[in-house]
DNA sequence: ATTAAAACTTATCGCGCGTAAAAATTTTGT
DNA sequence: ACAAAATTTTTACGCGCGATAAGTTTTAAT
């Protein structure tokens, strides 16, 4: 600690014995400088607690470090857990990420792309609401900034995507309950709040078809994030309609299948795969609260890991490159058997 | 939107008819200039859609508009509804809110408020990790920064706290829980994250004491925020070995809850208030996930919304007046009546 | 030791805006 | 209509740093 408060690089500069420009370049690069002197100014760092006003820097660079990440819905454990995973990646590589929700809004959405703006970021991690979204507003958008779309496409914008294989999904997991008992019923939103939904309701479809099975879907109504809540409301008078025509339901989603697992409960269904079970349920997306639902929830792993790394890296390049083009990464689902089904 | 790009405030001035220290008085507060010529500065804005460079204002302004909120850990619903909450405020009242997760992580925490510093907030929200806080980092930081804290206390820094009444917690549930049936043992960690467990300790004590019941406390080893796993794990095993003396499990918090239910499932036990069920249990806080468990859990809320805006209006009354002191705001909890006990 | 390359210094400009003081204009009250 | 008050314009400076160019020193290579 030093008794002398740093004011500004030129100060900063004055105490480690060199010029500004020399410090600047060490603030953007440290390796771009000397080690000897790389070593003075760490050292005078240590002494005097110094940091660059970061208005000053981003105000002049060309290009600023910053990345933002957009995620729909931070509440929801899931997103919350791959924007914590993104935002890792980002730090890691030298950058300064900020993380941002759309609360299911809209409008926040185009709201927080346009204040993203002013802030010049070198480049956007963007999950996007899906359906919903203004894609004017995203579209133009992206014509500005660097942007790499995850967990949720927008075709058409020529943007990279990186996300799940939702057919493979339905596909491994309907094999997989058709091996092991009566074919599923699929459940799912009427109005799903992103695309992905489609697919894998499109996928649940074809490989019911392959193994000669009648596809059966179940939809529930109502609008917005409350998952759960649709999800039980909707189980419970599906169930009470007998709308499932077999003794097994796959769920669009964890949170779907969470509140239908509490409706399954007020029913007093008992819910798993042995003898004395009423009915077997899964989800897909392996949502970090599916492993201590009562019974643990059988589902489809996303690989978190796998998409938020893909993700910062084509940022990353698109960014070096200056090259974008629409294509899409898709990584596979990993089945996570537990008790439901 | 125009034919011409508008680069910067000199240019948006010219376009409105005006002189740019008109706008950026405008800028700073629409009220300040004459009812007219803000008409005038708002017609231009719908043509033009400039913004000013956010770098350059925050880099001259004595105070910026900037609030900072960090929450201990973003990925656990309750914290992010909360931060959601405060965020909202913030925005209503005009400032530029930006959430931060210390990841359960001290080192991260003082991070945080470490490059914080360089953004000149104007104000924190600080709900800071607890036990594990680097206090001599956030104490320093607070020197600087007005700050107020919410949901953990850090007493002795001289600073405002706004949280939940946890004896209050403790002794509604407690009552409750006698009342309707065994006298509960109490289920928490032994080396809790958060010095709110401790107060709930002492509350489960006394409420019991007060009744003529002998206080029988079941502790979980293990560290972290995998609550849930620490739950399960060691519940089962407090289970198996017999060191719940009652019927009655009350949880220090509703995570540990979810992952104890998860034991009792595994272990065949049935948990519930009627006449079949094994076992009663109970949380606290009203976790966002806690009403889909099944049973569902009978959990003692936080009132999410009276702490957030109580913690919003402190830190803009601390900001205007200048003034500090060291006082808590604490606010009663609701029972929230389930079928889990 | 000689020389070219690499690193540093000095000097200067500009980014976009806040801020302040003085001068010019408009609005308000009577 | 006229003075006082309120608002706006003009002018000017500064914030902290990035960027660049020209000159100087250090380092590495032959």
């Amino acid at each position: 600690m030093a008794v002398t408060k740093i004011k500004n690089m030129e100060e900063f500069a004055a105490v480690s014995g060199l010029s500004r420009p020399t410090v600047s370049k060490y603030f953007n690069d440290p390796n771009s400088v000397r080690p000897s002197t790389r070593a003075r100014i760490e050292a005078a760092l240590e002494e005097h607690d110094y940091r660059p006003n970061i208005y000053a820097i981003n105000q002049n660079r060309r290009l600023t470090k910053n990345i933002g990440i957009v995620v729909p819905y931070l509440a929801d454990p899931f997103f919350a857990e791959i924007g914590r995973n993104v935002e890792q990646r980002c730090l890691d590589a030298g950058f300064h990420p900020t993380v941002y929700s759309s609360h299911g809004d809209p409008e926040l959405e185009a709201e927080i792309l346009e204040s993203l703006r002013s802030l010049k970021p070198t480049g956007v991690l963007l999950a996007p609401l899906g359906r919903s979204s203004d894609r004017a507003a995203i579209e133009k958008f992206c014509k500005d900034v660097p942007t790499v779309l995850f967990d949720s496409a927008l075709p058409g914008l020529g943007l990279t995507f990186v996300g799940s294989d939702n057919p493979q999904f339905a596909r491994m997991i309907v094999d997989y309950l058709c091996r092991s008992g009566q074919p599923p019923c699929f459940f799912e939103m009427k109005t799903p709040a992103n695309p992905n939904a489609n697919r894998r309701r499109q996928g649940y479809i074809t490989a019911m078809e392959r193994l000669g099975h009648e596809p059966r879907i179940v939809q529930a109504e109502g609008e917005g994030w409350q998952f759960e809540e649709i999800g039980r409301k909707e189980g419970g008078r599906a169930l009470s309609a007998g709308e499932f025509t077999t003794n097994t339901v796959l769920c669009s989603n964890d949170r779907l299948a969470i509140g239908f697992l509490s409706a399954c409960y007020e029913m007093g269904l008992r819910v798993g795969r042995d003898e004395s079970a009423a009915i077997r349920v899964a989800g897909q997306d392996d949502h970090p609260f599916s492993r201590y639902t009562c019974p643990p929830l059988t589902t489809l792993a996303q690989d978190y890991d796998a998409i938020s790394r893909s993700a910062v890296e084509n940022l990353l390049s698109i960014v070096e490159s200056g090259e974008k083009s629409e294509n899409a990464i898709l990584f596979e689902g990993r089945l996570i058997m537990r008790d439901s089904a």
